[in-house]
DNA sequence: ACCCGTCAAGTCCGG
DNA sequence: CCGGACTTGACGGGT
């Protein structure tokens, strides 16, 4: 067994957090650079967590320099924030843990309104700057979904292709992921072969928008890297649609499991609500079944 | 200390 | 055309 586990932005009662948030009339040269300290301190103990808890993958919060690419954020500020990040890159490599990011939903790169592709390519190149201000490598990928459908769904994705096209720099660290209403496994697979970019594959996102795929083809569309896959379970009966669940399932890992067969390395992010909580019951409920996981060069520290 | 209105951004859906 | 859902909690001003 080669797969490695991980956890998102913060610890599950937010001690540890990478993703504050900001009010933009709150935004000025002092409050930005408080709050970046702040992440930038619990991004640290969070790579100390991820390591005693031997988990191989973190996911950096999108929040990690808030308002980072609006147009309010002065480029003066970058410098001193670089001042600080650029230090930590050291530390950051020395635990080995793999760091990649999400952006949330306000990353279109496929809609037919110019504005709102331009601001996602800002927010796009923000996150690019901290995997290479931090000296990650390319395994350190940003991850978007494909977009909306705006009634043309062939269109829609033409258009998420060209918009790739047209931005070379992203085919650097940009992967696709699977949604749970629009884009399947199918969709990405199809577009990561067309574009050279990796696939994320989400489980719980292709049970509720199911397709038949090709995980040999999916696999391939990482050249060779490990994948990053995410995993959440539902919270059952008389929920909201997509939810994430407290926990994860054992049953919902060992399907996972299952469906990547011997094929090597891999990375899984859970993301349920629960965090670190969600993957110490996983790891154990694991070894009780005997099944080893992959740990990270840091563990045990 | 606690309450509660408000919060950068997009898209889809129903009225 | 508009408001709500999605998701979703956390910030922070007011008490």
């Amino acid at each position: 067994m080669s797969i490695g586990l991980g956890i998102f932005c913060s610890t599950s009662d937010n001690t540890l957090n990478t993703n504050r948030k900001m009010r933009l009339s709150k935004l000025s040269r002092e409050t930005l650079l408080k709050t970046f300290k702040e992440n930038l301190r619990d991004f640290i103990e969070l790579l100390k967590l991820s390591c005693s808890m031997g988990l191989t993958i973190f996911r950096l919060g999108s929040n990690f320099i808030p308002f980072a690419s609006h147009e309010r954020f002065d480029e003066s500020w970058l410098l001193e924030v670089e001042s600080r990040l650029r230090p930590a890159a050291r530390e950051v490599k020395r635990y080995g843990v793999r760091i990649t990011m999400h952006p949330g939903q306000y990353v279109v790169l496929n809609s037919p309104r110019v504005k709102v592709v331009d601001r996602s390519l800002r927010e796009l190149a923000y996150h690019f700057w901290v995997l290479d201000t931090l000296g990650l490598p390319r395994e350190s990928i940003v991850v978007v979904h494909l977009g909306g459908l705006y009634g043309d769904k062939r269109e829609a994705l033409r258009r998420f292709e060209r918009t790739v096209e047209e931005n070379e720099w992203l085919a650097r660290r940009l992967a696709i992921e699977n949604d749970e209403r629009y884009y399947t496994a199918a969709d990405a697979v199809m577009a990561g072969e067309r574009l050279g970019l990796p696939v994320v594959f989400d489980y719980y996102h292709h049970k509720l928008n199911p397709s038949t795929f090709d995980m040999d083809r999916l696999v391939d569309t990482w050249r060779g890297a490990i994948p990053e896959f995410h995993l959440s379970s539902s919270p059952g009966s008389s929920r909201r649609f997509g939810e994430h669940a407290d926990f994860v399932r054992l049953d919902d890992f060992l399907e996972l499991v299952e469906l990547w067969g011997d094929r090597g390395m891999l990375d899984v992010i859970v993301e349920s609500k629960k965090k670190e909580k969600a993957v110490a019951k996983l790891i154990e409920e694991l070894e009780h079944r005997g099944i080893k996981l992959r740990k990270p060069p840091c563990y045990p520290s």
